[in-house]
RNA sequence: GGCGGCAUACCCAAGUGGUAAGGGAGCGGUCUGCAAAACCGUAAUUCACCGGUUCAAAUCCGGUUGCCGCCUCCA
């Protein structure tokens, strides 16, 4: 069964077929960089990133393009209120965004233009769009003719007549038509400008990823991404632009994620109600945020909650609490060859699980995506690997055994790695996911770990009161203990376990 | 007003015609000096409700109810 993804425009799932054999051009609307990106863009960023790499893993050459919209009336105003230039605000919060998505593992795109870069582009687009009388001037602005494109509210699934019966179109004395949109803004006094044949002006925010994924997919491309929320107007728009100029389709595949909902209702700026990705990772280890987005489909809703991302750093610890198992106690000799009759010998069901991990993943994100039942198959392969690794008590494996345990690890790893989790090593996850957790209890490492080896030292002499004694005051403060014979663990209790 | 989506156990969630994945919480057990972690066992005769199609439906069709989104900047 190849790829099937479902298509905005089609409102269905279809196979996969790139316009060119073995190669997919691919763009993702990025962000305006006027503030903090906020949980609703790292879900999209992680979604359009996992799509990136499993494209990528299918055996595509991938070009994968997401722009900064560096100029827009929102950059304006932050300017203005701060006194600045809009490319200090821009320049700034695309900084910002790169840490924030750096810590989230998120892959570079192959390409990321910036708007401010492509106005000769545009420029040139809208006088093609003047020239077929599809576009027009009005005063210093230039507008899109929506009349003039038959097609208008296909992606979106409404006709002209629909919209213009709704109560919230604004009547604008500059447009023909009141669904008529800017592609050029004359500009004011005082706001930053670029000439053109209309006069000193700037783009319309649709025009832009025309113009700059026309110059870099070409005409026509395979896969255009981006939140729900930009279906329509903003899609619309992009389809409208560039097919009345180009006279061929835009775009084959139209990909949408979903929100992240906060009580059940849409989290947005406007609204207020949002968390920016870097207060969330102030105290939430960033695979969990992955874990979490990747729990549920990319088209659903997501309710986003402490208590949701407490879940998934509890699912997040069971897969890395085996893999630090696999690391301390199954070490392979990757020398030692074994034939698949001595592995099954060992746990016929590991065995089983671990060769067919491949094909239940791949079978999964081949059905759009569908990243909840892919990390559901490595659930099974963990508990498995997990059950088997129980059985040799705190033993060390050997030969065979070690072998198997090691393979079944390494495909876990290798699987969870194409949804950008189980990047680290399982003790440097414990050590990151410890270091969030005391900062926030106030209490130092070095201080637990002097606790700790008072408490050995009175365990070696049996003195299990004061053992006990010790392991309570840290519990009291959060430090959890796991004694092992590679001596003690020890982790914060999360948050939610203090009930 | 127009258009669209969703409703699966205590919670999250996959499943789109063949007899309910997975995770979290809870409870019982194993292990442990005692714990913790881990493992084992345990939960929906049922998928919002009503009706229909079918040998067979959570999955398809019609209706009802509830929630959400888009139509305005928005991932």
């Amino acid at each position: 069964m190849p790829l099937q993804v479902y298509n905005t425009l089609s409102k269905q799932k279809e196979a996969f077929v790139p316009l060119e054999p073995g190669k997919v051009r691919f763009y993702v609307c990025g962000v305006t960089v006027y503030d903090y990106c906020h949980i609703g863009h790292a879900r999209s960023a992680i979604v359009f990133d996992v799509i990136y790499r499993y494209l990528k893993r299918g055996g595509y050459e991938v070009t994968y393009v997401r722009n900064f919209t560096d100029i827009d009336d929102k950059i304006i105003r932050r300017a203005n209120e701060t006194q600045g230039d809009y490319r200090e605000i821009a320049d700034r919060f695309i900084a910002a965004f790169y840490q924030d998505m750096d810590a989230l593992g998120v892959l570079r795109p192959d390409l990321e233009p910036r708007a401010t870069d492509h106005i000769p582009q545009m420029i040139e687009l809208i006088e093609t769009l003047v020239a077929k009388g599809v576009a027009y001037q009005s005063g210093t602005d230039v507008y899109f003719r929506v009349e003039r494109f038959p097609d208008y509210g296909k992606l979106a699934g409404r006709s002209l007549d629909d919209m213009l019966a709704g109560a919230r179109v604004q009547v604008d004395e500059h447009k023909q038509n009141p669904l008529d949109f800017v592609l050029w803004k004359g500009s004011k006094p005082g706001e930053p400008f670029w000439d053109s044949p209309w006069g000193p002006g700037r783009p319309g925010w649709h025009i832009e990823c025309s113009a700059m994924s026309n110059q870099l997919l070409g005409r026509t491309f395979d896969i255009h991404g981006g939140g729900k929320d930009l279906i329509f107007p903003h899609h619309e728009n992009e389809i409208a632009q560039s097919e009345a100029a180009t006279g061929v389709p835009f775009v084959r595949y139209w990909l949408h994620n979903g929100f992240v909902n906060i009580n059940n209702e849409k989290m947005s700026k406007s609204l207020g109600n949002f968390f920016t990705i870097r207060d969330i990772l102030e105290t939430t280890h960033p695979e969990t945020l992955r874990l979490f987005v990747l729990s549920k489909h990319y088209r659903s809703p997501v309710d986003f909650s402490d208590e949701a991302l407490q879940e998934a750093e509890r699912g997040l610890e069971r897969f890395y609490n085996t893999l630090a198992t696999v690391a301390t106690r199954a070490t392979a000799d990757p020398n030692q060859a074994f034939a698949d009759s001595a592995l099954t010998a060992q746990d016929g069901e590991l065995f089983e699980r671990t060769g067919h991990l491949a094909e239940l993943f791949t079978a999964a994100m081949d059905n759009d995506f569908n990243t909840a039942q892919a990390i559901g198959h490595l659930f099974e392969l963990q508990r498995t690997l997990q059950r088997f690794l129980d059985r040799f008590g705190q033993k060390k494996l050997k030969g065979a055994a070690a072998h198997l345990a090691a393979q079944a690890g390494a495909a876990l790893v290798e699987h969870a790695g194409v949804l950008g989790l189980l990047k680290r090593r399982p003790e440097q996850f414990a050590l990151e996911l410890r270091r969030l957790r005391v900062h926030q209890t106030g209490i130092s490492e070095a201080a637990v770990e002097a606790a700790i080896e008072r408490r050995r030292e009175a365990r070696e002499r049996k003195d299990f009161a004061e053992s006990d004694r010790i392991r309570e005051e840290l519990l009291a403060q959060g430090v959890i203990l796991e004694d092992s014979p590679q001596g003690t663990r020890w982790r914060i209790r999360a948050r939610h376990d203090e009930a």
